[in-house]
DNA sequence: CGGTAG
DNA sequence: ACCGG
């Protein structure tokens, strides 16, 4: 296989896919219904052992997008993002199979932090089908949405989710009544309406709804605007709002002006701002 | 603080 | 204001 530019630790480590676990230089997660273990010997080499297809592991990693080639696309039009660009060559957006868990592990992702969330997605996980078990990780496929609506708050709350506990079983309950196939529903949808029809759940505002956009439903233009997010915006584009709070409608300016700017790649560029901005908080 | 609701 | 660091 020739992944093309793809570096696993970017990929899998800049909050994209939760349940991944590194194990010395490899990783072992889950992909849809499949196991994987998966090691990157040098640069141009993937080594993955899976019972999925091929063709899945290239949709998994985006391989039918050439990441040299996107880059190159988004410094064109926004020369001013190159300082973000420096050492991130092989991050990619990744194409997660499975909405339901992309859906689900985004909404541990609110007022969280990285190393809180991993295990929150992990623990979803476990009420899903025993798939296998790698390197003595036991691994789940991601429940049904049906399956997360009957966990117990009681249960997530001893498990740290906070008030999560609460919302997580709720959205659930919320999805259900819009139908069982409501979330992979969304993906014939035009961004914008997906966009629309994700906010209207209780506990899922703009911002998760375009994660859940970008990483589950293949929508390539939606901006998921965090603080980080904010911040670089406003120092690029619009100072004037420079420590302004985020507001609704700033919050569609902001990410409209993205999208304006980058088109189908707005998506790419958001992801490699936010992972530059990770690694600067994480090396303090 | 990798937000959202009231 | 909210769980928990």
């Amino acid at each position: 296989m020739k992944p093309g530019h793809l570096d696993l630790d970017f990929c899998l480590q800049s909050g994209q896919v939760f349940r991944w676990r590194k194990i010395g230089s490899g990783w072992v997660g889950v992909e849809g219904d499949h196991a994987f273990h998966i090691r990157q010997p040098d640069a141009t080499r993937l080594e993955v052992e899976t019972s999925a297809s091929r063709e899945q592991v290239e949709s998994f990693f985006r391989l039918d997008w050439d990441a040299d080639e996107v880059a190159g696309r988004i410094l064109e039009k926004g020369p001013e993002l190159s300082p973000y660009f420096g050492e991130l060559r092989g991050l990619r957006v990744m194409r997660p199979s499975n909405p339901v868990e992309t859906f689900f592990c985004f909404l541990c992702t609110a007022n969280n932090n990285l190393s809180r969330i991993g295990p929150m997605c992990w623990k979803l996980g476990s009420y899903g089908e025993e798939i296998g078990e790698i390197e003595g990780i036991l691994l789940h496929k991601f429940p049904s949405v049906s399956g997360i609506a009957q966990i117990p708050e009681a249960e997530l709350r001893e498990a740290g989710f906070g008030y999560r506990g609460a919302t997580i079983p709720h959205a659930a309950m919320q999805v259900l009544e819009r139908g069982a196939n409501w979330i992979q529903s969304l993906i014939e949808m035009p961004y914008a309406e997906a966009h629309a029809a994700l906010v209207e759940v209780k506990g899922i505002g703009p911002k998760l709804a375009d994660c859940i956009c970008l990483f589950a439903l293949d929508k390539s233009e939606a901006v998921p605007l965090d603080t980080h997010i904010w911040q670089a915006f406003t120092r690029l584009y619009h100072p004037e709002w420079k420590g302004k709070a985020v507001t609704a409608s700033r919050y569609r300016e902001a990410t409209q002006t993205f999208r304006e700017r980058f088109g189908d790649v707005a998506g790419w560029a958001h992801q490699y701002l936010f992972y530059e901005n990770l690694l600067n908080w994480r090396s303090r």
